[in-house]
DNA sequence: GCGGGAGGTGGAATCGATTCCACCTCGGAC
DNA sequence: GTCCGAGGTGGAATCGATTCCACCTCCCGC
């Protein structure tokens, strides 16, 4: 009964393509094309009218066309563990901004430390044809995929630990550097006995740590019996266990060097129930570290730094830079706190 | 001289479409497409050899045409105003995970509180054809532009601050409850004399917050001068000045109940550079308050739940419930930290 | 006067997945 | 034997922006 040219309702009314815009302007698409798109030769006139056009008919181009045509689309991957982890959530932040300023879109997702979600992840951004991929990856995750995306012309990123099975672009914080300067501090402090409590050991990070802190030793010219190493997962009861077993030993530890964000809060409350004031310099800054009491020397990474540099890589590599893979070190940097 | 039809190198074999993997499977492009989306009816036969197909070219469906012909595009936007503030990120994984579940994917970006982004950000999302919206705007950002997305069937929910000059579903803080909560603890311990430092006034949880500062003064019977009462953004020197000034006063407050995260850090650090103890309730919880001396009391939101709220709202509407905006307030907690 | 380059322009073909319609083949009901 | 519906299937048309080719008009140089 409704004749199909009855008086749409508001919201029933397509959505204005660039045909639309064209009639409009009374010019051809391709001119729309070229005025959207800021490239080619249109007169003055031209572009006036195709933007009064827009305007007039708040047209909005379709992405999906137009990736599907370019065969690109103007976004890259971010592949992290979690995207609320305030490591990973800065550097998300960053990359986000570096990238802004070049119109890349940035996809982030969590991978939450499972291989599969990596597989899925790694895939949906294959499909939406993203321009290049900032990644950290479980250990033990399979990177084929990220290989055969560079071979076909996706620009791939590695932070927080390197590639390893192929050749790719990476920045990390120099984690042997800081751990050692850690050790150090706390050598120069007159500790002897000092516990270092690592992440679990197939961590790439958890081995650089381990020989930072023995390279400390060594240059100290100490045995190394000076540390006393546990490499775990990050787990409060399993630390507080850990701590109150080494500090009922017979030469227990006077200072404690914890490698990761979690082990330091773990750290920190297992002393504080353990009622012990030890020194203790944890890897990776908190908020209100300086609040403490005794306020904690970290060594700090630099989350926004390893994003800037990232998205530089990247966006060298767009911009057709075309040479062997990189490697990025960040320093760390000691933050003494001394009570 | 390179004929066409010469063995192309590796990298440049253009990748497979649904033509391809029909072609290889001995099927039509249909049926291709009714295996993929697994709907309508398809033999067991054809489905193996198409899935046989699908792994031997290693094909993977290309987002952007789908989304094209489909006109949507199975993912959401969320808007906030920083990816790396704790709040944010957290909401920012809640919506993840809980979006996951339906096969839809996040795109987040941050605004960083300035409207020229949010409407860059907005126009964005609509052109990639966004489902729905979970969005933190300014207060004085434009709207509208939110309103007629709606309009065009694009969900909408605001979380943190309500919709404010169109319909839309909302999910809150009980941001007054909490006040109320925070001011009462800090009555129920005896004081009288209460510093309240709370955001910018244009901000609408200030004003929700100060309304819950004042329901607690009333309803304690108490005149309203128990309370001093400050509105500023969270301004580490500003803070500072503020405390230091209420300090010399004639009758110095004994507690200080603080609006949001980053003005109780402002006010833990400048009553320890004054050197002065008070009874400190902050709004937002902090990853160390329980280490603190003297310990930190929290109204804690929960942005988790937040998110996973929003989530459902969002996903309710997409499977077609269409009643009347709703508005969903979560409780925030007291948490108490007594020395 | 003519050739040719620069400045502009229109529009058909194209990207790849989905959708819809036409059509095929059985098997069973009558 | 015929009809019908269910189970399956192929393939052309479609979504909307970009791209490329053909073509048009000036204007300059010789």
């Amino acid at each position: 009964m409704q004749p199909t040219t009855g008086a749409p309702s508001p919201s029933a009314t397509r959505r204005p393509t660039v045909k639309d815009v064209a009639r409009v302007a009374g010019v051809g698409v391709g001119t729309v094309s070229r005025v959207l798109n800021a490239e080619g030769k249109v007169s003055a006139d031209s572009r006036s009218r195709v933007t009064a056009a827009i305007d007039e008919l708040g047209y909005v181009r379709d992405t999906a066309a137009r990736e599907l045509r370019r065969g690109a689309s103007a976004s890259v991957g971010l592949l992290v563990e979690d995207v609320a982890d305030p490591f990973y959530s800065q550097l998300h932040r960053a990359v986000e901004s570096a990238l802004d300023r070049h119109d890349l879109t940035v996809l982030a997702a969590s991978s939450g430390g499972s291989s599969s979600q990596v597989r899925r992840i790694v895939d949906g951004l294959a499909a939406r044809r993203v321009e290049g991929l900032v990644v950290t990856m479980p250990m033990d995750a399979d990177e084929s995929r990220l290989a055969s995306m560079q071979r076909d012309g996706v620009h791939v990123v590695f932070v927080d630990r390197p590639a390893l099975t192929f050749e790719a672009d990476s920045v990390l914080t120099d984690s042997r550097r800081g751990a050692r300067m850690g050790i150090e501090h706390l050598l120069a402090r007159g500790h002897r006995r000092i516990a270092v409590l690592l992440d679990d050991a197939r961590n790439f990070t958890s081995g650089e740590r381990l020989a930072g802190v023995l390279d400390a030793i060594d240059a100290a010219g100490l045995a190394r019996d000076a540390v006393e190493v546990s490499q775990a997962a990050p787990d409060v009861e399993a630390v507080a266990a850990r701590l109150a077993s080494l500090l009922a030993g017979e030469e227990p530890p006077t200072a404690i060097f914890s490698g990761n964000n979690r082990t330091t809060v773990a750290t920190l409350r297992a002393t504080r129930a353990l009622g012990v004031r030890l020194d203790v310099v944890g890897f990776d800054d908190l908020e209100l570290a300086d609040l403490l009491d005794p306020p904690l020397t970290v060594v700090a990474q630099d989350a926004s730094a390893i994003g800037a540099i990232a998205s530089q890589l990247l966006v060298d590599r767009l911009d057709g830079h075309d040479g062997p893979a990189r490697r990025r070190l960040v320093d760390p940097v000691l933050i003494v706190r001394a009570p």
